[in-house]
Parts: structure tokens; sequence; C-alpha cells
DNA sequence: AATTTTATGCAACTCAGTTGCATTTCCAAG
DNA sequence: CTTGGAAATGCAACTGAGTTGCATAAAATT
């Protein structure tokens, strides 16, 4: 399994070293660390979020150009949201900014652990 | 100086060295850290954008409780602009999600960068 | 086959942030 | 005051993601 595939085959942004698991054979890391450079400046992969301080990367598909998916983490279970169906929102820049980039982060609670919490509290 | 005094002057985000810096007094850098988490813990500060693997904080002040003004990181003069005008975009989260803070990160170029780099290919 | 180029690996390093423990400062009784 | 205990500060050693230098292996070129 290549590292791209890996990270397409998750629906969330990964770590070097879940890339590293989900492809099973042990590369090294300094390889897999060039590699994902590679991916990055190639436009194929990008850097989503930062989780603990280690960087987590995707697969560009998901995103257009210039505006990235947001990500939802929720505090409750810890999971990573992919929010591939949202429109990425727009603001308006002040004159002569030039967007190449943008992502937008959320934390909070996901529909689960929401549901978890408000049965907690009416026990 | 204090810690918040530091930030408060600063009209961007600061690292835990830059803070110190800008206090002056050469406090350990663990107390920093400390105080910092307590901050945040108060939620006087919160954390701002990550950049080379250093954290940033920033006074909770110029944000609102779940969503935190946009910053943009221009890739020319490598300056970070707090947005504190722009009213921090509201997407549609699915169904039972509970935002509870927001943060938006743009990179590009900032308006003087965007004309030096025209002036630089009319040449 | 010989030579150059590119990919991989190992070990040592860097550096932000943390942890454990000793020391100091503060503050409230007695 | 003096004392005893809590809270704040400091130091040194550690942790762990990511990087760098250099050696070796694998491809590609001649
Ligand atoms: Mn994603
Ligand atoms: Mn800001
Ligand atoms: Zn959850
Ligand atoms: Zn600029």
């Amino acid at each position: 399994m290549s590292m791209l595939g890996a990270m397409l085959e998750a629906k969330e942004p990964l770590s070097r070293e879940q890339i590293a698991r989900r492809m099973g054979e042990n590369a090294n890391k300094v390889t897999l660390y060039r590699t994902l450079h590679s991916l990055v400046e190639a436009g194929i992969v990008h850097t989503a979020l930062i989780r603990n301080r280690v960087q987590l990367y995707e697969p560009s598909a998901h995103c257009s150009e210039h505006l990235c998916h947001p990500h939802f983490v929720c505090r409750g279970c810890h999971k990573t949201i992919c929010l591939t169906e949202i429109t990425p929102p727009t603001v308006d820049l002040p004159d002569g900014f030039r967007l190449e980039r943008q992502q937008l982060q959320m934390e909070g609670l996901c529909s689960t652990c929401t549901m978890a919490e408000h049965e907690t509290q009416s026990i």
C-alpha cells in the first residue's frame, strides 16, 4: 500500500505514523517525511490540522484550490471529522490581499457526544 | 510588564519566547508555560495558530465566545495579521453538533506583498 | 560494464514543550 | 514576630516530532 493509498482510504487526516501503520511495510520515517514533502509540493497532498504537536496530512482531492473543507475535532470522542459536505465559507479580505489557502478548524461536541452528555445530565 | 500586558500590547499572537522578550524580565520558561496554561484555562487567553511547530497565544478579548477572529499569514513578509474587523463566518454544522470554538486560518499575500510582486513582474 | 543520479536508511541532532523535584516566596494561624 | 503549610518559581533532565549529514543501495544513463 502506497502512502497516498493509505491516505485516500482513511476518511480523516493522518499523521506520518498513522500512515506508516496503514501501509503495513515499515519504511523509515525520514523517507516517509521526504515523500510527504514531495506530495505536498506536488499539490497531491496537503497539511491539514496539527494535533498534539503532530502534523496531519490528507489528500487534496476533497478541497478546492484555495478553500479547504472544514475540520471538526470532538472534545468528547476525540474524533476528527472532515466536513467535506460543507461549502467552505468565504470572507471579504482587505483590499489587495490575495488568498491562497484557507482552513477552518472547529472544536466542540459531535452529535453522538452531545447526546451522551444530555443523557448523563438527566440521570 | 506582565504576560497579559505583553500580549495586549502586541497586535498579533505571540509565542512563549516572544512574550518573554517583551516582558523584559527573564522568567523561567516552565513558569511562563504554567502561567499561560492558567490564563488559557481561565479563558483570558487562548491558543491561536501554530507556526513552525510553536504555539502562539493571544488575549481572548478580540474574539466572541465561540468564534475567533481569522488570521492571515503572508508568505511574502511572513507577517501574521489579525483580521479583527472581519466578522467570523459561520457554517451550518450537521445536526446535533455543538460548536465551542472556531478558528479560520488563511494564507497568501498581504496587500504590500501583492503590490511588490506585481512590480517585480512588470520590470 | 562504468558512471552518474536518485531513493532509502541510520544515527545523531534540534527544539518546543513537559515532568519531577528542590527551593523560595507568601500568608495565615498561633 | 515565629512557624508551618500552601503556592509559586526554578533547574535539570526528559520527551517526541521532525530534521540533517552522511553512508549505502537502487535506478537510470552513457
Ligand atoms: Mn479533511
Ligand atoms: Mn489574532
Ligand atoms: Zn464525539
Ligand atoms: Zn506580506
